[in-house]
DNA sequence: AACCAGGTTGACG
DNA sequence: CGTCAACATGGT
């Protein structure tokens, strides 16, 4: 499905790169500008039509493309088959998705947002990083989401270097620090993370690392479990609500049919999916409502931006 | 100067 | 069980 057409080697001038060709159903700006993930960021005056840059799993990397070319910046073909080839759910037909969803629902606003939002796709992230983050989101805004999560990892995250030659494809917004551990938020105290203003969900993120750490959340058990069981299993932590672990759950663990309801999600519903007072069951939507989920959001907030 | 931001908690009917 | 203020902080 996706073939690497030519990996440039480093030498005189010319950084090592990976160029995938004719690639469907995927779109760095919706990708990245979806709300799924805070780490990244747009490179402005970019040599591509579009790219973002960041950090993910310790490593800074850069996504771009011009049609259906995708480059990755800084990424060798190991590693590309190893963690970004997944990363960016490359090894997922969405083509196969999109009918699915669609074959769900007679509903023409599902299939205008399907349309619209086609492109997307939902990131396979790292799980604690998920967690943590969509604890950090609530009651929040993506901006000043964005800004904690950088105060934390510049606090207490791993400094990653940016290789010589890419500064063309560092967005200079996003730091150089990776994510940090649990273990490393457990060493920085509820004390230390409300220094970083993270405000009432201080105490949150410090009992998700706590039980994170001590396996009273067991990733692996979570990733076993059904989307209902695991949702439960989230929610034993203060602060993550059925909301917050749908993200989690979404977003980390490959759980697709993780429906997280927020107040955009809401509107959707009782706009296109309401059915006298009978209420909405995102089971009907499928194996993969939440990207469906996600189709919806994308095209339910560009509609209320052209008004 | 109020009100909101991709929610959750704990208290109260 | 459903409802609702309070919860930090920064931006309009």
């Amino acid at each position: 499905m996706v073939t690497i057409l030519s990996q440039k080697v480093e030498k005189e001038g010319i950084i090592p790169y990976i160029k995938l060709n004719n690639v469907d159903n995927f779109d760095i700006d919706k990708i990245f500008d979806c709300g799924q993930s805070f780490r990244f960021d747009k490179v402005e005056n970019s040599l591509h039509e579009k790219e973002f840059s960041g950090i993910a799993f310790g490593k800074f990397i850069s996504f771009a493309q011009d049609g259906k070319d995708v480059f990755i910046y800084n990424s060798t073909e190991e590693e590309f088959e190893a963690i970004w080839k997944h990363y960016l759910a490359l090894d997922i037909d969405y083509e196969m998705i999109n009918v699915d969803i669609l074959s769900r629902s007679d509903s023409p606003d599902l299939a205008r947002a399907v349309e619209y939002g086609k492109g997307i796709r939902i990131l396979v992230q790292d799980k604690w990083e998920a967690i943590c983050s969509f604890i950090i989101s609530q009651n929040n805004n993506i901006p000043r989401i964005k800004k904690i999560i950088e105060a934390l990892s510049q606090k207490c995250g791993q400094k990653v270097e940016l290789p010589k030659g890419y500064e063309a494809h560092f967005s200079g917004r996003s730091s150089l620090y990776s994510f940090p551990t649990p273990e490393a938020i457990l060493e920085l105290g509820v004390d230390g993370l409300f220094e970083l203003k993270t405000g009432f969900r201080a105490k949150y993120i410090y009992d998700a690392a706590q039980k994170y750490v001590n396996g009273e959340i067991n990733y692996i058990k979570i990733s076993n479990s059904t989307t209902e069981q695991a949702i439960e299993l989230l929610c034993e932590v203060k602060g993550i609500g059925p909301k917050v672990a749908s993200c989690a759950l979404l977003f980390g663990f490959e759980k697709y049919d993780a429906f997280p309801i927020d107040v955009w999600i809401k509107k959707v519903i009782a706009k296109y999916f309401s059915n006298g007072d009978e209420k909405f069951d995102p089971k009907a939507l499928g194996d993969y409502a939440g990207i469906a989920q996600q189709y919806l959001f994308y095209y339910e907030r560009y509609i209320n931006s052209n008004n």
